[in-house]
DNA sequence: TTGTGTTTTACGACCTCC
DNA sequence: GGAGGTCGTAAAACACAA
């Protein structure tokens, strides 16, 4: 079973170092406490595609505030701008139950989580390094008349943690995303729908990299684990775990979503 | 502080599907 | 032809040991 790379950095992706303390950011384990995204849990895929640009109760408030330092870089939201009309109802999300979520990261199920205005107000503004990063996106990283956003100097933006956190919940839910709910979630944290894109594509090749690396882990230890995989190169268990959706966009997220749950 | 390794954005090339 | 997929890669951001 798949455990998001964000939710499961724990310790060791968000260390109690630099970006985890030094600058209000928030604990790992705050990210990852199912009981505390109540409505991150009920949102629902299949209804909630009818209803962008209407209110809803899971994303609206949270993403109320935009971050404003964002719209000075790039494209930004492509095409919806700001949220706040957006509010988009929970949509597109897959259903995997507090239960399910919190065997994944026990630890984290046990850990409270502060109230999401703390959050989000501690997120928008990650941390100092983070935060310096800003200071110079604010000089650097315009698209320039191309649309482009890479440039000869910097060309990289660094992802709030609370952007990160809601991309990697959407992937946690389903590993492709929809073009309503690209578009959504787009609007709803201030990224271009390019960018949310890409951000599966990269997210996509990072688990199929995880996956390749545990199963030659088994492979150099034995692999007396290898009932399942064995016989498959990691390409292959990969696409079996998480099959490409070919014409994903005529699909119903719950159809991905059984895909998804059917692992 | 600095050197080095890893992770994260972003892109281009190429492929498949509609 | 356009959109989105993977794959490979560049380079910034980051972590950490020396």
């Amino acid at each position: 079973m798949y455990v998001s790379s964000l939710l499961e950095k724990e310790p060791s992706m968000y260390p109690g170092s630099a970006r985890a303390n030094t600058n209000n950011n928030l604990p790992v384990q705050n990210f990852v406490s199912a009981p505390a995204y109540p409505e991150y849990l009920g949102y629902h895929p299949v209804p909630g595609l009818d209803s962008h640009g209407q209110a809803a109760p899971g994303w609206g408030s949270h993403y109320g505030a935009q971050r404003e330092d964002w719209g000075a870089y790039g494209p930004g939201p492509s095409s919806a701008g700001p949220a706040a009309h957006i509010n988009a109802s929970s949509p597109g999300q897959g259903s995997y139950s507090s239960a399910d979520y919190s065997s994944l990261h026990p630890a984290a199920a046990a850990a409270p989580l502060p109230p999401l205005e703390t959050v989000h107000a501690q997120q928008i503004s990650p941390n100092g390094q983070r935060h310096s990063s800003y200071e110079w996106m604010r000089k650097t990283v315009p698209t320039n008349s191309a649309g482009k956003t890479r440039t000869k100097e910097k060309y990289r933006v660094v992802y709030t943690d609370h952007q990160r956190l809601e991309l990697e919940k959407e992937f946690h839910c389903n590993r492709y995303i929809t073009i309503r709910r690209k578009s959504e979630l787009a609007a709803n944290l201030g990224l271009s729908e390019r960018q949310v894109k890409i951000w599966f594509q990269n997210r996509r090749a990072k688990e199929r990299k995880m996956i390749k690396k545990k199963i030659s882990q088994f492979d150099g230890s034995g692999g007396s684990a290898q009932s399942d995989s064995g016989s498959l190169s990691p390409n292959e268990l990969s696409n079996s775990l998480f099959p490409p959706p070919h014409g994903i966009n005529g699909l119903q997220p719950n159809d991905i979503h059984q895909v998804m749950v059917s692992e």
